[in-house]
RNA sequence: GGAACGGUGGCCGAGUGGAUUAGGCACUGGAUUGUCAAUUCAGACGACGCGAGUUCAAUUCUCGCCCGUUCCGCCA
């Protein structure tokens, strides 16, 4: 039944519902926002007024004021409302502690219903168990955003992005634009694709980043650039991906990686301290070769130790079909061990070893270290082998080892899972901690055994480490293919807690360097002058040295909070499927606009 | 491209080869002067993701598809 709605008029808020204190007793205020609950005592009604800053208590005595009274018994939930009325200190007794306004509550005087709401299709204050699911929500995301949840975490998403650019300004660094309707340009992610209307058949791609676009800046003289950039990837998404992310983007001139290091340090310690956090610079630093040795990950979470262990000189010699052949097919046969888990059942280490065979692992072997010696290797090695080995991996009574054993790649992938998912079912991780680090010397290279050829892993205007160089020379010019696997690069990630929050490089400044990278990848100098010709013009024109980085802000945000869900810290995400469920896209478009842009649907 | 898990009223959630198909929240009306996820009484609404198959009978079993989440591949 409809409601007769008042006018806002000239009315003004004096005060959010989130800010009044015992202090402001006696003062007369004016609050508007959300009904959040009402709770109906007869001639005493209760509401709660919600805003973005926090829930207000609010009286309506019909003795004291009939009128509004009346009118709060006719609001329902998520009605906006305005209530004029005097702050009163609660009795002993009466105050909420669960709320920061909880010693004090708004006694109406008056009520103005500024719009009614139809009954939400969820409840928008149900505890997180009871929450409902992602896909309601995302529907009508207007209404999710509302919770507390999200108008906390976007505020501070907010407040982050506000003190990056203090401190990039501080550090004398110029904010430049660079354009979202670019060209598509080869290796990497999958473009996301604009049809040109002027053009017949030609399209224009949204940035995967804005790479060559910061370099050229460089060139052109700009000297220190930054930017918040939206980038935009069509590859499949993930917990912690979505199709389009915003990165802080920054490059300098005349860069050297201890200068990018240092001012990325002071970029995270100012913004972690937004949450209480003291980042200690310099962080740690570890080579890509010595993560994956020893966390099989290149961003390993230091948060807790569990390091991977090499148990092949224990098992010289085994006839142990699987190990032996690992060892001699120049595999690795490696382990873990997990303080106080001797108490890990069949059933546990059966799932670990379910998730370990996803990265590709062959079986999961284990020893337990409980009252008496119990391993799944007892047949096969007997009791002496497995002690010895248990002893090589440091494990000790109580504890239990998890053994590996394959190509080198897949013991680091999946013991290196096995680690973080370990650590957080035994809630090994330490609560309050962050833990950040710099891996450095990414490979140049990276064979891709599908297309039989080498691929740059970072991209291909990295440059090489310069003591690198005379060897990168012989594997394009000498022919000698196999070594480009080897070469390093001046390539680093700044890793938070497991959480890759940044990544750069130094980049090739010289043409002649250009040119090696180029052929290296398989790419002709007719190629490479029809997808990059500009930007190889550039770089002969004075390219100074230069380097940078790009740091996800929703990265270092799931660092900053540790919430697990990209989707928790972007106001309008899309689902794994890349839907925006809210405005159903993507969505068809009109024949007309088709023929516009000269395109036409093929079914398949 | 592959895998796992899930989809029951507006929301959460139990359950079953067949019967009037739990319960809670939300909703509507009443009672109610100190609640804060108020309480209480009454009421109304109304669902088994879609399609095919098996069966006398399918929300339940089988297959396919769609949607959501997570993971592998992918993400320079």
């Amino acid at each position: 039944m409809p409601i007769n709605l008042d006018h806002l008029g000239e009315l003004e808020r004096t005060h959010s519902c989130g800010e009044l204190r015992a202090s402001d007793a006696g003062r007369e205020v004016v609050l508007m926002g959300w009904i959040a609950v009402r709770r109906d005592f007869g001639p005493l009604t209760f509401i709660d007024l919600r805003d973005r800053d926090g829930l207000t208590q609010v009286v309506f005595d019909a003795e004291d004021a009939s009128a509004a009274h009346a009118r709060a018994k006719e609001v329902r939930g998520e009605y906006v409302v305005a209530v004029r009325g005097e702050v009163a200190a609660r009795d002993e007794g009466q105050r909420n502690p669960k709320l920061p306004t909880g010693d004090v509550e708004v006694r109406a005087r008056e009520i103005l219903v500024l719009n009614e709401a139809r009954t939400p299709p969820f409840q928008l204050d149900a505890p997180t168990e009871k929450l409902a699911a992602e896909e309601v929500r995302l529907k009508y995301r207007y209404l999710d955003l509302r919770r507390p949840f999200f108008q906390k975490t976007l505020r501070l998403r907010a407040r982050v992005v506000g003190e990056i650019h203090r401190y990039m300004d501080g550090e004398g660094f110029t904010e430049i634009e660079t354009p979202i309707l670019i060209k598509s340009t080869p290796e990497g992610a999958r473009d996301y694709v604009v049809p040109s209307r002027l053009y017949p058949g030609r399209f224009y791609a949204l940035p995967q980043s804005p790479q060559i676009f910061k370099q050229i800046c460089m060139i052109a003289g700009l000297d220190k650039y930054y930017q918040i950039a939206r980038c935009f990837r069509d590859e499949d998404l993930r917990a912690d991906r979505q199709p389009e992310f915003t990165q802080l983007d920054v490059e300098f001139s005349f860069a050297t990686r201890e200068q990018v290091y240092r001012l990325i340090e002071g970029l995270l310690a100012r913004v972690f301290r937004l949450v209480g956090a003291e980042l200690q610079a310099p962080f740690q630093r570890l080579t890509y070769a010595e993560a994956l040795r020893r966390y099989g990950s290149d961003k390993p979470d230091l948060r807790f130790g569990m390091e991977l262990q090499d148990l092949a000189p224990a098992l010289e010699g085994t006839t142990f079909a699987p190990f032996a052949a690992a060892i001699e097919k120049g595999g690795e046969v490696k382990g873990l061990v997990v303080r106080g888990g001797a108490h890990l059942s069949r059933k546990a280490l059966d799932e670990l070893q379910e998730f370990a065979k996803r990265y590709g692992a062959g079986a999961l072997a284990w020893v337990k270290l409980g009252d008496e010696l119990s391993s799944s290797l007892l047949k096969a090695l007997g009791e002496e082998a497995v002690t010895r080995v248990a002893s090589r991996a440091g494990a000790e009574k109580g504890d239990a080892l998890l053994i590996i054993a394959g190509r080198a790649s897949v013991v680091a992938a999946s013991l290196g899972a096995l680690r973080n998912e370990v650590a957080r079912r035994e809630k090994l991780i330490p609560p309050n901690v962050f833990a950040p680090l710099w891996v450095t010397e990414f490979p140049m290279f990276e064979f891709n055994e599908t297309e039989g050829r080498f691929y740059a892993m970072h991209h291909p205007f990295t440059s090489p480490l310069d003591e690198d160089l005379p060897l990168f020379e012989r594997a394009v010019e000498g022919g000698e293919t196999g070594l480009l696997g080897g070469l390093r690069a001046k390539a680093y990630d700044a890793v938070v807690n497991g959480v890759e929050v940044a990544g750069g490089s130094i980049r090739i400044h010289r043409r002649d360097v250009q040119r090696l990278v180029f052929k290296a990848l398989g790419l002709t100098e007719e190629k490479a002058r029809e997808r990059f010709g500009f930007f190889l013009d550039a770089l002969e024109y004075g390219t100074p040295p230069h380097g940078g980085i790009a740091a996800g802000i929703e990265r270092m945000l799931m660092a900053l909070t540790g919430i697990e869900n990209i989707r928790d810290l972007m106001a309008f995400p899309k689902t794994a499927s890349a839907a925006d469920l809210m405005i159903d896209a993507p969505g068809a478009i009109d024949p007309h606009q088709l023929d516009e842009l000269h395109i036409r649907i093929v079914e398949d």
